[in-house]
DNA sequence: TGTACATCAGTGAACGCGCGTTCACTGATGTAC
DNA sequence: TGTACATCAGTGAACGCGCGTTCACTGATGTAC
């Protein structure tokens, strides 16, 4: 805003909300309509103009996180030195991913942690993509069959990995830490045949 | 109770407002001090003769379900066919974890969605135990070094898988196939290190 | 065995809160002539 | 270039809601003598 008298009309009050949307989850607060009104600066039914109602708010914001995660995970993928083994790739994917949980809790989990509405076909739409990069990455570095499967166990392990900091069943680290625990698990399964056929 | 008639003192209420709550959750309900007390037939003050406020029911509400989990997963041990190879029993391990969470759903989540106050140590034991038991468990089933990496890496891959299917990021399936799922996404890891080695 | 009294486990009215949403409105903008 | 008017993007008061929590209370229970 260059002037500093508050024009009546905003110029782009939807994209403000969501921004003032993702500043309020990252600041803590409880994610209300009003609140993210109150933090835009405009009054507690402008965002109706922009949005059916607060779900609608709700969605726009996850589908915001997913395309950020997504891009946090190409940026991994491009990040890695080449010549990369597949599990070195793989655990840049892992870090990368709890990564952005840590660094983003309240937009995380927003992202996850309630049921969507399925009929929300934008909101479905943004974490298939998701599904559908981690699939690719994971065919791209292991070319083989029944890929979908490895690729869903591994999705899963950096899911969990991520819930489980972020609601503190693990001891708190330092986010180094963190990252060299993923790098563990990744390793951890990767050497789990070499026990299964030792033991 | 025994009579029709509602006595003044309830008897046992802090067990009855905890059942009410476990209820209440697994309706579909909101979590709230008053709707718990409301099911469970008393004033909305009452609970706070047993309960400092809302959150210490909370956790008194996630250590039961924390017992819950580990009782299903001991069975789980349990009810494995001997001999079993360490695999399977991982698995099986796995469609108990996720079983849990998709048949009681919002306990689920209670215990583990949200950050719990840390000063709460009877909550985060309750959690410890859970993870405590993860570890012997691995540490048993493939004794080694490192185990406790493995046995994250494990856990994690069963939270997230959960958590997966709670939030409807994956295709809704009948439970027999969620199982179908875990256990070929464990397959899939165990099978890893051969596609590395093979590709 | 009976009674006085402390203690305990409930009640119910009331509070202040922030929420989502509605409504009628008004100020600003853009377009047709 | 000016003006009338439709449309759009905001405002602000108001609603009803359920919540957590407080307070003074009362009915029931148990214990000491």
């Amino acid at each position: 805003m260059s002037t500093s008298v508050k024009p009546y009309h905003h110029g782009d009050l939807r994209a403000a909300l969501l921004a003032a949307a993702i500043e309020s989850l990252e600041a803590g607060e409880t994610f209300s309509l009003r609140a993210v009104a109150r933090r835009a600066g405009v009054s507690p039914t402008a965002p109706y103009r922009h949005f059916a109602d607060r779900d609608a708010l709700d969605s726009a914001v996850a589908i915001e996180g997913f395309g950020d995660l997504r891009a946090d995970l190409e940026a991994a993928l491009t990040d890695v030195a080449e010549p990369a083994a597949p599990e070195e790739v793989i655990a840049a994917l892992g870090v990368a991913y709890v990564g952005f949980a840590l660094k983003r809790p309240a937009v995380f989990r927003l992202m996850f942690g309630n049921e969507c509405d399925e009929r929300d076909s934008e909101r479905v739409q943004a974490s298939e993509q998701l599904h559908e990069m981690l699939n690719q990455s994971i065919e791209r570095l292991l070319p083989g069959a029944n890929n979908s499967h490895l690729s869903l166990a591994l999705w899963s392990m950096a899911h969990g990995l991520a819930f489980l900091h972020l609601d503190g069943k693990l001891q708190p680290q330092a986010s180094s830490d963190v990252a060299d625990r993923v790098k563990s698990a990744v390793a951890a399964i990767f050497a789990l045949n070499d026990k299964k056929s030792a033991s």
